[in-house]
DNA sequence: GATGAATGAGTATTCATTCAT
DNA sequence: GATGAATGAATACTCATTCAT
């Protein structure tokens, strides 16, 4: 079926684009870019953009799926490493190189978008990775045990948010935050208790407002 | 001329209900309510807001500028304090308690704003300020040698931002960030060097984008 | 308080123009014309159309209702006649005179516009009217007994629209109808019996779609 | 040639069911039904409808004169009964049995229709073929003698598009307005002369704003 | 000085039509 | 011939800002 799959290729071709333009114009000047620009500079017209995704709010789900997905991935291929607190360490070095967590999608995040039941599901996700991670390396004692993998991605979604609200472009000053992370994290640190509990991602979906609850399904 | 004072009066309160409910509105939902609800809240006409605040911008920075200096203000309370430690964690938490950090003010900062020079200012005295309070915990043995106050404050701007893209009102997972924090930079947590230096304000407006650096004048 | 009553008189004036504009368009090019035209025929700016009409809808529909009420007042006007036929023909008559039952208005109604409280009141009070002067004229003998309101209303709908399909400005045709129509309902018509009963407000509401249906109240 | 025929016979079925497609969606959503969905329901690409009806317009137009076609025909089988009078309003009983004028034919015509030479050739021949029915009822003294085939026309579109723009399928409200439409034109009603004469189709052409009158040929 | 009506550029989204496959 | 992906003009509506009163 060669002209059904080059029809898909194109397609598939206009679509990726239509995200890397989105994920770039995103990463600059935030979620307020206009759908015409993203279509612009993805070199389609403003209605390819609505084939593929029906709302600017879709595109943008589209793209925070993909990141948290692709960082839920890396995060099993670090699962068998050898040194379980290397490959804690490694899974945030690693966002930080490929500059992954983009500032809109930290932005989205939070918003209107757990009320997205795919987000919510990728972030169970991410959250079950890291896990797993931490986990490992808590019983290899290079990691506190006190803590849970929430808390771990919170500090690390702080990071990111308060370097990229200046310039995602500046690795200096993420890597000397994580390092402090690492040091919040280490064993040693673990002499004073810290206050209330590991938050869930219930916790955290209580705390939005109503409107942007997740429901179970609409009509 | 007490006609003239009474004027003056009413515009001074008229800047100081704006200043309330725009701090209140922008709280509650974030840097996309319009300036006519703040109007309204406010109980004043649209114009008023204008006069005070020739733009929404204005507006918004006004309200920055203000929690800046009280935060500045609350570092130098805490300038004499008895031990220095606590003097600085204390900070820290009293931010928390207040409230006074604002989802849409750590938006504000690092997007348009630093192109203010008053917000410039400000951020230079707050950094001031933590640098003194910090430094006196260092000297105290307290918080660790190799880090500078833009660390503490970009650690502190990480931990509101995660927390308050959730929710401002939810403290708990505030707190216990902040303990986390407080691991990080405790003394038993330099033996693992930190990469690169407390990056300094020059630093951050260097990152931001070329029309955003703040400017001798904009026509 | 005379600078009040200044903004407000200019403020009316805008609604008028719009108001005005928007029926002139309407008649000429039916429903689809724009919002950016009929707010450049009234010679005010997009946004105000918007401030005096919250929606397009809003706007079509106050024109509705206002000639819907021009009718009403009108049969108020005729119910003190001496002659009770010639007042119900004549009121057939002058709603041709003034050109009042424009194209858009009855394609407006029965869209989805019945859903609008205030257009149901101001049907059941054109009903109302017209129930006034029939049955004055049914008791002087001047037209048949065995048709209600509904039916002439229906007659005359018919007319209009099927004369302003084409063009709302040639009267000929539709004197001519309304002569028909004056024989259909005059009282030696009435010697063959008429299929079904005269329709009521409900019928024609029970046939709308469903999701155009009047709700009780929506918060 | 059994290929070329297979292909003519698919095509002809591919034409017909966009016109039944086309038909009921219009007859259950007015003229804005899209075309897309027209498409989907008809099971062919968009681009098949646009080989077979070059704009959306085109085959509005082809159902339209599709109608027009049957109740032609359905004129001539009538003009050989018996009684010349029943002939004539089983006619337009018939139009209603079949619920053939559906709301959306009588919004086409009149609008920008009239400028298509086929539906005027439709709408000539259907208008010859009520002469017909109507001269021979006249004739049988069941019909007053001042009217033409316009004026029955006109009073029957009334009809239809009155009760159509509540809902086509309540076949109630259109039967007693028939039996309206038949006491108008009674011999009994035609003592009262009527005002004018009976309109031709050039009279309504005339009457149609100056870009859509039919030209000659549209480039 | 205060008001809120007026403004119009900007937004996301739709849809008839074209065209590469 | 058929398909449906691509197109982009058009639409209703919003909102920071201006200005007449």
């Amino acid at each position: 079926m060669p002209g059904e799959r080059a029809l898909r290729a194109d397609a598939e071709r206009n679509r990726r684009r239509l995200l890397d333009a989105a994920a770039a114009l995103l990463r600059e000047r935030g979620l307020d870019v206009g759908v015409a620009e993203i279509a612009e500079r993805a070199g389609v017209g403003r209605g390819t953009l609505f084939r593929n995704f029906p709302t600017k709010q879709d595109l943008v789900a589209a793209i925070v799926i993909e990141r948290m997905q692709e960082a839920t991935d890396y995060t099993r291929t670090l699962l068998d490493a050898p040194d379980a607190g290397e490959a804690l360490f490694g899974f945030l070095e690693e966002l930080v190189g490929r500059q992954q967590l983009d500032r809109c999608l930290f932005d989205a995040v939070g918003e209107t978008f757990l009320a997205n039941e795919e987000i919510r599901a990728a972030h169970a996700e991410i959250v079950a990775g890291v896990d797993g991670l931490l986990t490992r390396a808590q019983e290899a004692g290079a990691v506190r045990a006190d803590i849970g993998a929430m808390d771990v991605l919170l500090l690390l979604k702080g990071v990111f948010e308060a370097a990229s609200a200046f310039a995602s472009s500046e690795p200096a000053i993420v890597t000397r935050q994580l390092d402090l992370i690492r040091a919040a994290i280490s064993p040693h640190a673990a002499d004073r208790p810290l206050r209330g509990r590991t938050p869930t991602l219930d916790d955290i979906e209580r705390t939005l407002p109503h409107d942007e609850r997740p429901v179970a399904e609409v009509g």
